[in-house]
DNA sequence: AAAAAAC
């Protein structure tokens, strides 16, 4: 330290008077072979002459000195930072920081980015890999605000956080410096850093962290976005808790070991909140009745929506019983008008944070589940795509943890006391930033949890005390098995996407989860195609259910258009692209996260802004490109299944499946990315000659009538579908031929 | 057969 600063100083011993004066003045043996030796005596000597002296004599070698330590503080504070921390660390204690290193990388990964970004930028697109390429997209729009963002995303969420300030002044000033790059520094800054600091903090880092880098980048994305999009929901989350979000991280280690105990007096609060609280649950001997029923009928083949409004009480008698109360219990659109959400039951916190979310008055699906929820019955609700489900769910569920809680819920560590599950985390992601706002209106708190982020905010959150978890299944049970997750006193559970739920692969640790809470927890499932495949949940866990859904749902009352195009499989790619290059938000799925990958590249290179969606990305890159699309920075999204199902994005005018679905349901699902709360959409599906026969008869099933036509690149109905209306390039086109 | 879901 002090011959740096010496050195770097080169300024009178004024400023090193503390280090300076002690060391000759001890004269003893260690300071006397050290400062006498270098640099310790020269300073005070040369004091007087000094400064000429240096300036002449010195000037080289000192200025070289310097240079390697000033010029890393002007162009490269990354450099800077490394360096001090170097000498910091001892002092402030290795103990705690070797995590730190990882600190040096996050600043040295920033400029890597930009550097493979940069030469994107450039125009040298097509020479790069796909991947790169998407991400540079996002730099075209967000420019400005990428590379601070990632800064800032892998900073904050750090606890060392605290200590790096300094490196903070980096991450703003950084911008600025990105700009001057080319000029200079670029060059110098990454040769100094990366190479030096990186090699060797880097194999500490990934055992510190327990994560690579990627992992890193991967978990502060998302974080940034939460603030993005979830304004007030991310402040939520910070107004009681911000700045110790980080430290409570830590305690939770600690408290590891104490929770076990809790383990242990699980088996008591459960039982005993369950059965004070909610007596009034009906007997369990019913169970294995109604389950048998509901699985017999439901929806043995193909029931039809229509059908089923057409002719009530004409099912089948296996499903009568399921479906004669589902009728009874069937809302009319008419019978909704003039309701308002405070006539369904809630109170007005509630229908405040509802209006604010948008929802002024509620949907069929709404007023028809709501009122049942809040009896505390266990409820089945069927509402076709984008008609209000999640706050048909989420503001009956807030209320009943209001009127079941009282005060002693807010205390600190408190266990959470409902459960909301998703099959995806993009879902679990929205419906949290439906569900969040209303409970915070209430003073309830929510958390999510999902993987492909770092847990230790999940469990942070959890141990400070949530009332509402939301989150996908695995990660879930991560936790659970961890034991840093207790649902023995949740008593509401929802099943988003019910159906999706009890698929092979889902429903085991759905039905392990759901175990854990309590025995006669309610419990809520939803989905637009709910069906008997859900048999296997009713039977076990659902008591009595209340079975809704909205009646006259069928295609004549569809705001969507359906279409198919019989292609050539040599066309499809140029079919796509004059598809997808369109004004409006597109939405594009394919059977594989390979085609999704390859598709989104093939358009960039046609010119087409587009960005993918499906599970080999990270979840920065899916949460940001998602969010590319619903915030308008792109217009068209390539997805695999995974985006089919419950995800909410404004206009979405047009859906083209390049890849025909296997199943009816999952038609639906995807047609119902666009259409949503009664806005017009189209969907368009792209099949060989040979599928034919095959899609028509899944649309059958969908219940769906849609016109098939053979199609060719150029051809006007692709452009009609596409919804251009035949002006400017297509008429100078057709003019000029 | 694929996709999703933990690390």
């Amino acid at each position: 330290m002090p011959k740096k600063n010496h050195v770097g100083g080169k300024r009178p011993a004024k400023n090193y008077d503390p280090s300076y004066g002690k060391r000759p003045a001890k004269g003893g043996p260690k300071a006397g072979s050290r400062s006498p030796g270098h640099r310790g005596f020269r300073p005070e000597v040369e004091d007087a002459p000094r400064q000429k002296n240096r300036w002449d004599a010195d000037d080289r070698a000192a200025r070289s000195g310097a240079r390697d330590e000033r010029a890393p503080r002007r162009f490269d504070r990354d450099d800077r930072a490394p360096r001090f921390n170097r000498d910091e660390r001892p002092a402030a204690g290795r103990g705690d920081r070797e995590g730190r290193p990882a600190r040096f990388d996050r600043d040295e990964r920033a400029p890597r980015f930009n550097r493979d970004e940069r030469p994107a930028r450039g125009g040298d697109r097509e020479g790069r890999p796909a991947r790169f390429d998407r991400d540079d997209r996002a730099p075209r729009f967000n420019r400005d605000e990428r590379p601070a963002r990632f800064d800032r995303d892998e900073r904050a969420p750090r606890r060392f956080d605290r200590d790096e300030r300094a490196p903070r002044f980096n991450r703003d000033e950084r911008p600025a410096r990105g700009g001057d790059r080319e000029g200079r520094p670029a060059r110098f800054d990454r040769d100094d850093r990366a190479p030096r600091f990186n090699r060797d903090e880097r194999a500490p880092r990934f055992n510190r962290d327990e994560r690579p880098a990627r992992f890193d980048r991967d978990e502060r994305a998302p974080r940034r976005f939460d603030r993005d999009e979830r304004p007030a929901a991310g402040r939520g989350d910070r107004d009681g808790r911000p700045a110790r979000f980080d430290r409570d991280d830590r305690a939770p280690r600690f408290n590891r070991d104490e929770r076990p105990a809790r383990g242990g007096d699980r088996d008591e609060r459960p039982a005993r909140f369950n059965r004070d609280e909610r007596p009034a649950r009906p007997a369990f001997g019913e169970r294995s009745e109604r389950p048998a029923r509901f699985d017999r009928g439901d929806r043995p083949e193909r029931p039809s929506h229509g059908d089923r409004g057409a002719r009530r009480g004409g099912y089948q008698p296996q499903d009568d019983v399921v479906l004669e109360r589902l009728e009874a219990e069937a809302i009319q659109a008419e019978d909704v008008e003039g309701k308002t959400f405070g006539d369904l039951g809630l109170g007005g916190n509630i229908v405040n944070a509802l209006a604010e979310l948008g929802a002024a008055a509620p949907f069929p699906i709404q007023a028809a589940t709501i009122p049942v929820v809040l009896e505390g019955r266990d409820v089945l609700g069927r509402g076709r795509t984008g008609s209000g489900k999640t706050i048909a769910f989420g503001a009956p569920l807030v209320e009943r943890l209001m009127e079941n809680g009282g005060g002693k819920n807010r205390r600190p560590g408190r266990l959470p006391r409902a459960l909301i599950l998703a099959p995806t985390r993009e879902l679990a992601l929205q419906i949290d930033r439906t569900v969040q706002p209303i409970a915070r209106s209430v003073g309830l708190f929510t958390t999510q949890i999902y993987g492909g982020v770092p847990q230790h905010r999940q469990v942070g959150a959890l141990q400070r005390g949530v009332d509402i978890v939301v989150g996908t299944p695995g990660r879930i049970e991560d936790l659970i098995e961890q034991g840093r997750l207790d649902l023995s006193e949740v008593n509401v559970v929802v099943l988003d996407e019910a159906d999706h739920m009890c698929d092979l692969g889902f429903l085991e640790p759905v039905q392990r989860i759901i175990r854990n809470t309590a025995d006669d927890s309610q419990k809520l499932l939803f989905s637009a195609t709910l069906d008997k495949g859900v048999a296997a949940l009713v039977n076990e866990f659902l008591e009595n259910p209340a079975v809704h859904e909205v009646a006259g749902e069928d295609q004549a009352s569809s705001t969507i258009d359906h279409r198919v195009l019989v292609v050539e499989h040599r066309d499809k790619d140029r079919i796509l692209e004059q598809l997808a290059g369109r004004n409006g938000k597109t939405v594009i799925f394919s059977r594989t996260r390979a085609y999704a990958e390859r598709l989104t590249e093939q358009l960039e290179d046609a010119g087409v802004f587009a960005v993918a969606l499906h599970g080999d990305l990270n979840q920065a890159k899916r949460t940001r490109n998602l969010h590319q699309l619903t915030s308008g920075r792109v217009d068209v999204l390539v997805a695999t299944d995974v985006a089919a199902r419950g995800i909410h994005v404004d206009d979405i005018d047009l859906v083209i499946q390049a890849d025909a679905p296997d199943e009816y349901k999952t038609y639906t699902h995807r047609a119902g990315r666009t259409g949503r709360a009664g806005r017009e959409g189209t969907v368009v599906t792209l099949i060989p000659r040979s599928r034919r026969r095959r899609m028509e008869e899944l649309l059958s099933r969908a219940e769906i009538s849609a016109e098939f036509v053979d199609a060719f690149p150029g051809d006007d109905i692709i452009d009609e579908i596409a919804g251009r209306v035949p002006t400017r390039a297509q008429l100078e086109a057709k003019t000029a031929e």
